[in-house]
DNA sequence: CTGTTAGCGCTTTCAA
DNA sequence: TTGAAAGCGCTAACAG
């Protein structure tokens, strides 16, 4: 760029290339040292009146922004948080990473979100990466991760989080609810109604099908029946539940019964499946879904369903994450959220 | 906390706190000098085999991960993008950072995500924070940024990619569709159906303002007759659908024609409500959605609608970054990826 | 209240 | 193929 010079100039950096102002042009500006332009921005109150009012100024004339990179790696924290979820597009993780971000952003944290996609594969590898960046704080969902992964966790000396399920000895700090608590109350729930036949839709999450497998499970301890079992390996969608309901109708030839669905997206699915073909809802087939997503009470007939608090997902987490930050003395370790039956109309 | 002496001592970092392995500790255990783990990382080819090995070796026994802040400063590149979407539980944004992400990811590329839920002055201050960053490039969503933000982004120096909606002059790359075609489209649309009557239903998102500004302005234009509107503040729900229906047909007397909505949500939402209350769709009341996401095919009856493909603007997002990355001669600008109407049988 | 001095852990020349 | 030296822009003691 500048110049073809064969001469060994004493290799003055190309500090030209505009890479933002910095806090010494600052200082420069408002004729004061860089440090004194740091303190003003981290401690107002250790600057006089008049300094912090000429550098005000200058960061407003120059535009300056702070460089965070810099910042980082001199006090070796990072105001970052990196975050693992398995998809963005499910609105479960995605409700929970926005409870938890907003109320991060409030105490200055910024987060680092990747999707894993339900491969601890790739959930190994992604923990690296965000392991580079040396955040403050890393959250993953599940408890199911891979040896390599739990060295590095470990290894990093950072707090841990694992939100979106349950164990008593988490790596670190854990909130979340025990999935096959919430199959078994289902079950419960069926049979309380009197239901004498039973079938599953799931869809690819690990967690779904430890749910579902505690509810077939437990159905059929109780009842002595077997349940009909769907599973898709893909992600929950309307076509999945329809097309599951009908697999259900036309190879099982189930026509009377509960059916457990491991998302709500799934259940709506069933039912739109099931009453097009005549079947009464609750009637003829009962239907129960999982997670009261914002649609479930208002579409006909509103599903009943198993609700866990997203957003308590994620404002517990933060908030433990904070305590943890102000160093507290009682650490959290396993916190249960906890579910709820929510009972509407389709069973 | 290492002693309270007096004793001016030499001021020894307190480089104990296991702040992660360094390469100089890689490189002292492999009997090569920092620099060469350096190497071995970015550029195997630069050392030699046997070196390289005794590197991996050293690498694998602490389990060492490169420290990305230290290494950004120093190379002034930070693999960092970042996005700011309107808000990440909503489908339409998840889906298109989703695509995008994965394109970066690929590329080594990371991703720090924010919500700025539609507030101009909660993107800057976004903006500012991300840019404190230094990442590689910025990802944002919508055209319309305050003047301060203009400034900040031209002043930072890196690709600066609009999506989502489409202007002919943006900032740096722009990727989208014109909002206000679809609007229009959709009122052509309508028209040529042979609806004398016309109404919306609408959620608090500026760019669904105004596409339904441009469908009411088109419908009256062509037919004389006014586009009774309803609009919410806030995000599209189901209920909001049923609720904004429930409305038009009790207090606009609205009981036959089309109904636009900004949201499939909304759109299906509409249809229970107007079905529930013994209107026939589309006989009676027709509707029309936006978005076509995964559900508007499979409810019944399955969602006329407006689409754009939603993982497109990921990925040509991207794509136009990479390119420009690699130092690309003809950079990319505007970009209109348009839409298309998918008639199903609400409309 | 302000400045000086050392780094933070890398990448980048330049030299060997 | 390897190493030495010089930063990257900031924070953290420490000294006035």
């Amino acid at each position: 760029m500048d110049g073809g010079d064969t001469k060994p100039t004493k290799r003055k950096p190309a500090r030209s290339a505009s890479r933002g102002v910095t806090m010494e042009a600052v200082g420069r500006m408002a004729g004061v040292s860089q440090v004194t332009v740091s303190r003003a921005l981290s401690d107002p109150s250790k600057v006089s009146a008049a300094t912090l009012r000429k550098i005000n100024e200058a960061i407003a004339a120059t535009g300056f922004v702070p460089n965070a990179i810099a910042g980082a790696l001199a006090s070796s924290r990072s105001k970052l948080i990196t975050a693992l979820v398995p998809s963005i597009t499910n609105i479960v993780y995605a409700a929970m990473i926005r409870a938890f971000s907003q109320r991060m952003r409030e105490a200055g944290y910024q987060i680092l979100l990747s999707e894993t996609g339900f491969d601890p594969a790739e959930e190994e590898r992604t923990i690296a990466t965000h392991l580079s960046r040396r955040p403050d704080a890393i959250l993953l969902t599940g408890i199911h991760h891979s040896p390599q992964a739990r060295r590095m966790l470990l290894a990093s000396g950072i707090p841990v989080v694992e939100v979106w399920d349950f164990t008593d000895s988490p790596i670190d700090i854990c909130i979340g609810f025990r999935h096959v608590e919430t199959g078994r109350a289902a079950a419960e729930f069926a049979v309380e109604r009197g239901d004498t036949a039973a079938a599953t839709i799931s869809a690819g999450d690990e967690r779904a099908r430890r749910r579902k497998a505690a509810f077939s499970e437990h159905f059929t301890r109780l009842t002595g029946t077997p349940v009909a079992e769907i599973d898709f390996d893909e992600m929950a969608t309307v076509a999945r539940g329809r097309k599951g309901m009908a697999r259900l109708i036309d190879d099982h030839g189930f026509t009377s019964g509960i059916v457990f669905c491991s998302s709500d997206v799934l259940a709506h699915g069933a039912i739109i499946e099931a009453t097009k073909r005549g079947f009464a809802i609750p009637g003829d087939i009962a239907v129960i879904g999982f997670g009261d997503q914002e649609f479930a009470g208002d579409v006909e007939p509103p599903i009943t369903t198993i609700k866990v608090d997203l957003e308590a997902f994620g404002r517990t987490a933060a908030d433990a994450l904070l305590r943890r930050f102000e160093g507290s003395s009682t650490p959290d370790t396993a916190i249960d959220l906890g579910f709820e039956i929510i009972r509407r109309q389709s069973a």
